[in-house]
DNA sequence: ATTACTTAGTGTAAAAATTACACACTATAT
DNA sequence: ATATAGTGTGTAATTTTTACACTAAGTAAT
């Protein structure tokens, strides 16, 4: 109902939850807060949507300037608002994902001032997070746990060139449980989403895996049809 | 972020799409406005979010205000925030999905002023709808097209008491497609949720079904385990 | 060049799930 | 008694899923 509008103070913000896979590990982006409340707490980046910004628009410029990163898959998946979920008022959050490939380059770009610094934490021991961070941290890994069944968003977590082990490895780390290789190997190639390169894996002292990338073109086609792990 | 808290000028608004079925058909329910802008154009119910509200009480109240109706399964599927949405100014707005069993007695109570009536209507044949209520329609029938093959949600557009057949027209219609009705009783049973009754249908002319009901306790028993359809 | 080491890469058989498909039964209405 | 309309049921063929272990290839150290 919208036709009344009817000068409200609500505050609405958008905090995301960047996953990040460093080859070993699933990380997960948090900065350190430099101001109340929650002064010196874990919390995750978030920001307040502008007032001509779309949702997504207003996800991908925190992203950018908490991150430098540009161009990533993210996608909304719940709104949190418990009236009492900010202590200095009512402030509804949307939550974000993201999966980012970490290593390399391109890191942590310069931080806006209210954080006194961001960091990579592994998923397997976070420290005690600010407001009800925990919670649309736990929603935001429940969400991508499903979609990773069905979507093929694997891929954004690892390099553009990658083997089947780094692959699976992805897999058994978000599901949280062991695959069988050759099952696995035997179903991820039966999608047909993936290309098989003419180059090697390198810099690894034992025999080079063959390197694989992910064909945009070929998922488009399958449009409609669902994967399923 | 949300350590400032500046007064901005925005709503934050729950809008609803309330599927109905009566045993034929897949209907929605719409308001037709009654103020500007869009007078006299059909809508989704919606309303803005009280102070003290959380999300769901919110959505429960809008709910119950526009039906009469309470206890409903609604879940929240996304968040509509174009800039533009609204010509009046930034409304960003929460979409509520509900599934629900019509016919009997229980219908649409007294609606708020800000409608001149509510009504259901099919959703083979919707009218022109306000905003951008189309595209949230749209979304959220697609969410329970997907929602409908791994949850147990069919069974709310039914009576308590139903028969297979009755349960399997439901499935044919949010899936836009015929089941083969061997092979959809065989699956149905297997998951083990439904209770066979000693009862039959009644006033039909002709050889009447067996009843069944949601079981909701061997439900939970099955948590984490997936249905699939 | 031999050896030790580490991961890559591969096939098959058994079990389970899915699909396609047709007819006799039962209750009611006339 | 007969026509009508929907209920309720089984099986064989196919596909998908699962469980499972060894050889091949490359690197590093001697």
């Amino acid at each position: 109902m919208e036709q009344i509008l009817p000068h409200l103070d609500s505050v609405f913000s958008i905090d995301c939850v960047l996953f990040g896979f460093d080859g070993k590990e699933l990380k997960i982006l948090l900065i350190e807060r430099n101001e109340e409340p929650f002064k010196d707490w874990w919390a995750l980046p978030g920001n307040i949507v502008g007032p001509d910004e779309s949702l997504d628009q207003s996800a991908s410029r925190i992203l950018y300037e908490l991150t430098g990163l540009r161009g990533i898959y993210m996608e909304q998946y719940y709104a949190f608002g418990d009236p009492n979920r900010h202590p200095q008022g009512r402030v509804i959050t949307l939550a974000y994902y993201a999966l980012i490939r970490l290593g390399g380059d391109k890191e942590l770009r310069p931080i806006s001032n209210y954080a006194k610094r961001a960091n990579w934490l592994p998923i397997t021991d976070l420290p005690k997070l600010a407001f009800d961070h925990q919670k649309i941290y736990d929603k935001g890994l429940e969400k991508i746990k499903r979609r990773i069944k069905h979507q093929p968003i694997a891929f954004e977590l690892l390099p553009e060139k990658f083997t089947l082990t780094q692959l699976q490895h992805v897999y058994e780390l978000v599901l949280g449980k062991k695959l069988d290789k050759r099952n696995f190997r035997k179903k991820i190639v039966s999608f047909g989403v993936l290309k098989e390169l003419d180059e090697k894996q390198k810099g690894v002292s034992y025999r080079a895996a063959t390197l694989y990338k992910f064909d945009k073109r070929k998922y488009a086609k399958l449009f409609g049809k669902e994967i399923s792990f």
